[in-house]
Order: structure tokens, then sequence, then C-alpha cells
DNA sequence: CTTTTTACCTAACAGTGTTAGGTATTCTCG
DNA sequence: CGAGAATACCTAACACTGTTAGGTAAAAAG
């Protein structure tokens, strides 16, 4: 019901209903609307982290930077409103249980800015471009413009009109990331 | 209000208060919240609408996408709150007073998509990107997921700590689009 | 077999956007 | 100028939201 109808839209008392219990039930064993959606969530962002896990061991830093955007838009695309709860939402749950950040296996954005310490170490990138930092925010930037853009295109669609011809999202993301690595390395 | 405290956090008591009059007052002069939203921010979209008329006289279609851009970003940076509004809400309002989609002059992505029309056509691209409608999609996700990011990333901060050493959100702007027109030309 | 914990319910609260119905004030025009 | 109409605003109230208080029956513990 949160990824088909949304957060917002999906109301305790029409969980409850779905499942023959009163609202009021559900707080017996989730403290509030909001610990009952990030229990659901954990699970994927879990999932991802594991994911980004495997592909550290890659040597190549470019190669790896492919696999790890790879995973970050499949994850996206496979589970909408997660995403949406953790990039899209003006009061982002910092702590998502399991999950501590700065830690590289499991923080999706150090582990990219690592990345691309490693390709400037290897010299790799175009002389213009020094910032560890300003690379992981430019790569990140753009997976998630155009996963976004894809998330909520995807709801409005279902409540009319279609504005845009979109082109499928995992293809143009491939084709984008690679545009922009091009762009930045030599 | 909305602007500070988010569409969500203005509540239609709050705003009465802050004028001196009742919640239902308002009702008088505007048909529901999201109307009145979308009164206070129509303003501002016809002042990018008429920046993008300006910018269409430009011969050369790279140094017009190079300006369409900088106009974007400053326009979602000066008002972030009609930006969520049109880009980042599930239920975009979208027939904006005064914005017709559909024409370049008026319609940002229309307006864009025509760019890479002219720069295909004139042989600016590389050979492996032949879609217009892919390549404005390219350019304006890279450029929403940056503007969306801090965006949010503004919103959260305000309730807590930061995360990320965020970089200065027009001059990464202006190098990742650098970046990809680079991947993307030849 | 008693006691405590658990699982669930009915009512209700405080807050939201919004509407119905009524009352002054202002405007229109003969 | 003055009667009628339109406007501007108010108080109550509705339907909905997440959430809490207090009570009841069943299960678990000792």
């Amino acid at each position: 019901m949160f990824v088909r109808d949304g957060y917002e839209a999906t109301t305790m008392r029409a969980i409850a209903d779905k499942v023959d219990y009163t609202a009021t039930a559900i707080y017996h064993h989730f403290r509030s609307k909001e610990e009952l959606m990030l229990e659901l969530a954990t699970t994927d962002f879990r999932a991802l982290a594991t994911a980004f896990g495997q592909i550290g061991r890659i040597e190549d830093p470019i190669e790896r930077l492919r696999r790890v955007g790879e995973a970050y838009v499949e994850f996206a695309l496979a589970h909408p409103m997660q995403y949406q709860l953790m990039f899209m939402t003006p009061h982002p749950v910092m702590t998502v249980k399991g999950i501590t950040r700065g830690d590289p296996s499991q923080d999706a954005y150090a582990f990219l800015r690592r990345i691309w310490e490693e390709a400037l170490a290897a010299g790799r990138v175009r002389p213009e471009y020094t910032d560890a930092e300003e690379l992981a925010q430019m790569c990140w930037s753009s997976l998630h413009g155009l996963l976004s853009l894809h998330i909520v295109k995807h709801n409005a669609t279902q409540h009319g009109e279609q504005w845009i011809a979109w082109r499928d999202a995992g293809k143009t993301a491939r084709r984008m990331s690679e545009a922009l690595v091009r762009g930045l390395t030599r």
C-alpha cells in the first residue's frame, strides 16, 4: 500500500482494515506510522548495502563506479517507496537501523566518494577536477535526478495524463553515466 | 511560510492568524490551499518563462544549452518551494496558469529538447546519441538531481545534523553540465 | 491456580482542509 | 439618495488524519 498509493495516502485505518484489525492495534507493534514504514524499508536497505559490499572488491575504480551505479539504479527502480523515503522526503530518517553512516561498505555516498579518491590518486581524472567530494556529488546527483523524476512521473501518470515521452530509466541512466564519466576522466 | 516551513507544515489557520483573519476567509479568495500556493508560485514561474524567451535568440545550440541550464539552476535556488511544487511533488499541478506546455518559449523541457534537435542536425553530437528526447532527459535529470538534493538537504539541515559536505550548488551544477556536455558532444 | 503480561478493542483528542449558514459592510444603479 | 445585491468575513461544524487513554479477554509465567 505504501508503494502503490504513497506514504501520505496510506492511512493507519486503511492498513488495519486490510488485516481485519483496528488502527490502534498497530500501535502495540510499532511506535508510529513512520516506524512501521521504516521497519518495512529496512530489509531492502540492507540488501542494497550488501550489494555494495560485493562491488567493493573490484579493482578498477572506474569499473567499480559503473557497477555501483547499476546497483543503485536497480535498487531505486525496484523499491521506489524506500528510495522516496530515503532521498526525496524533506524529513529524511537519518539513522536507518543497521546502516551506520561513514562506513563505505554500507553508506552509498561515502562508498562513491572513496572511488573518486582512488581515481584521483591513480591520475584517471581530468586536471580541472580535483575534489572527490564534488565528483561524488555530481555522479550521485545525476542518477538521483533521473530516478526521482521517474518515480514522481510514475506516481503522476497514475492520476492523469502523461507529459513527457520518458525513455527507459535503466538504459538512460547507464548511457548518461557513461557520458558523464567520459567528460570527467581522461 | 510555504518557503520557510514547507507546504504541508503551513496550515490554513496559521496563514489566517498571520493576517488576523479566520481560515474560512481565505476560501472567499482562493478555492483551496493548493490554488493559493499556485497563485503565489505563478508569478515566479512566468519569470522563468520570460527568461527562457530571452535565451531562445542565441544562435549556437551548445551556448544556448549552457545559458538555459544557468537560468534553470538560478530559478530553482531562488524559488525552492515553487521548484518543489513543480517537480518534486507526487501530485504535480500540470497546468500552471499562463504556461502552456509544448511551446518551447514557455515549456522548459520542450525548449531543451529543441536545442538537442538542433545540435543533432548540426552534427555536434557523438554518434552513439541520436535521440533528442533522451539527450534532453539526461541534461534535465542531472540538474534536477543536484537541485532537488540541495533543496531537501536544506530542509533537513534545519531540523538537525548535516550529513554530507555539500559544495556550492550553482558552481557544481555548472561544472557537472560542462562534463556531461563534453561527454555527449564531439 | 493465581498473577502478570500480551493482544486487542472502543472512545476520544487534537489537528488538518473544507463547507454551511448567517451577519455586517460595501457597491450598484434607478 | 436609498433599496437591493454583491462582497467580506465570522462562528460551527464535518470528515478525515495520526495518536492516546482506559478497559477486556486471552495467553503465559510461576
